[in-house]
DNA sequence: CGGAACATTGACGATAATCAAAGCGAGTGG
DNA sequence: CCACTCGCTTTGATTATCGTCAATGTTCCG
């Protein structure tokens, strides 16, 4: 039972065993999925919800004048597009960052699931929180950081993420976006991407080739970025720090 | 029964008369807050989820070099902090913008509340997919789009928002933003903001005055912005519409 | 009246965008 | 097996949006 979804769950609320199995059968159906496919795309119909049990997909948007924006990383043990309804929230679409694995549950059936086990639901609920504050970070970043400091912070949360449901995650991890997909995360160009990155490169804090990203000295990234993985792990956070902002 | 909260639940799930009655029980004790104001702040104690019943407040974020980043605009019928973890994902804080009611609601009353109805609980989800879907268009505002683009959109977004739950708004809406508090939503600083308000009035597009905001061409105003309501209002829309991007 | 918060204006600077071209690397097909 | 191509990365030169700094106006409120 080592479902990244059902870990990612487990950090969000408490679930037994009962609980923890039951899921693992809803998550039994998945499909292989290539890299740079459309899992989704505005339009189509979406009757259940899809959760990544491995490799990384995205969601986006694309603007009129052809600019385009990541608004969420998909990682492994991630789930996007809860709603109810139908014709839901869904005005993104989502792509294959690399070769995936998905499991799809349906609508109904995670609705029995969860009027079975209502700790679930709030277990559900809780991930959903996670997520905004991923993405209320996500603005931050992108509204009030510049553009070294976005790329570290990045690194940091992605790295974070992965190790959440992957516990022997070393120094080494998958990285599989290109300049352009950062870039795009980011708000930024490709140009200027490439050329913070190679300031991360020359300064020795990070080696990013072939799609893997080995991170050399994460206290310097999360000094540059400002990071602090209280967002990502609700529970896990021993005793709340207060401020006491002695800011560098 | 016109409890902003309530009307946001009714766009996000269907709720019976004895769900909706349930739920305005649990509003019925609230307080007034003045203007500027903290509800909340990093290290207090949170046992319980606070709604706006009228008024705006917003979260935010500091970062170490003192910049304020606004991650989102809470408005009448908003709630926050939904994680059941008292030690939740709250790294932010909330301010008041203008004066607010606001009800307080205990977790152990909400939790048996959705218990006894689990579609309350998925309306409650479905309203944080909402959420989700307010903070990606976030991301791509201040991510993808420019100064003058970015106001429109952001004052496109809380007519909707706001119309949502008052049917009778209509060219004239509160707006309690200093140019400051726009800096940062927006990412920007304010006197860009101040320049590009200007902007927007000398075209005859707004008029703001005394935190009054009166709109004079929404039409220009979605054309500049890009604005389409479809992520705020997922079962308002008639039929889906296909992209059929033709772009201006 | 006085003061504080907020808004406006101008001059200058810097981060990031744009444009364009060249290099690199991996996979493909001849 | 090698040439070719396509996607991706790298580099340089130039531009522009937006930030910074600083001063002056204005409005609101006690």
């Amino acid at each position: 039972m080592t479902n990244a979804f059902l870990l990612r769950l487990m950090e969000a609320g408490d679930l037994g065993d009962q609980e923890l199995s039951a899921l693992d059968d809803l998550c039994r159906s998945s499909r292989d999925v290539a890299a740079k496919k459309y899992l989704w795309r505005e339009g189509d119909e979406m009757a259940a919800f899809p959760v990544i049990l491995s490799g990384w997909a995205a969601r986006y948007q694309i603007l009129r004048n052809g600019a385009r924006q990541i608004t969420r990383l998909l990682l492994p043990g991630d789930a996007f597009y809860f709603e109810g309804s139908p014709d839901g929230f869904a005005v993104e679409e989502v792509i294959t960052l690399s070769p995936c694995r998905i499991a799809t549950i349906q609508r109904g059936d995670m609705r029995r699931l969860i009027e079975r086990f209502p700790a679930v639901g709030e277990a559900l609920r809780n991930y959903g929180c996670m997520e905004n504050a991923v993405l209320s970070s996500w603005v931050v970043n992108v509204g009030r950081r510049d553009a070294l400091e976005r790329m570290a912070h990045l690194i940091c949360e992605t790295h974070f993420r992965l190790s959440q449901v992957d516990p022997q995650l070393g120094q080494q991890m998958p990285f599989p976006l290109t300049q352009d997909d950062l870039a795009d995360v980011l708000g930024l160009t490709p140009v200027h991407i490439n050329r913070k990155l190679q300031q991360l490169r020359q300064d020795g804090l990070i080696v990013l080739r072939s799609k893997q990203l080995t991170i050399h000295d994460l206290r310097s990234l999360q000094q540059i970025a400002g990071f602090d993985s209280a967002y990502l792990a609700p529970r896990r956070q021993v005793p709340r720090q207060r401020p006491n902002a002695a800011a560098a």
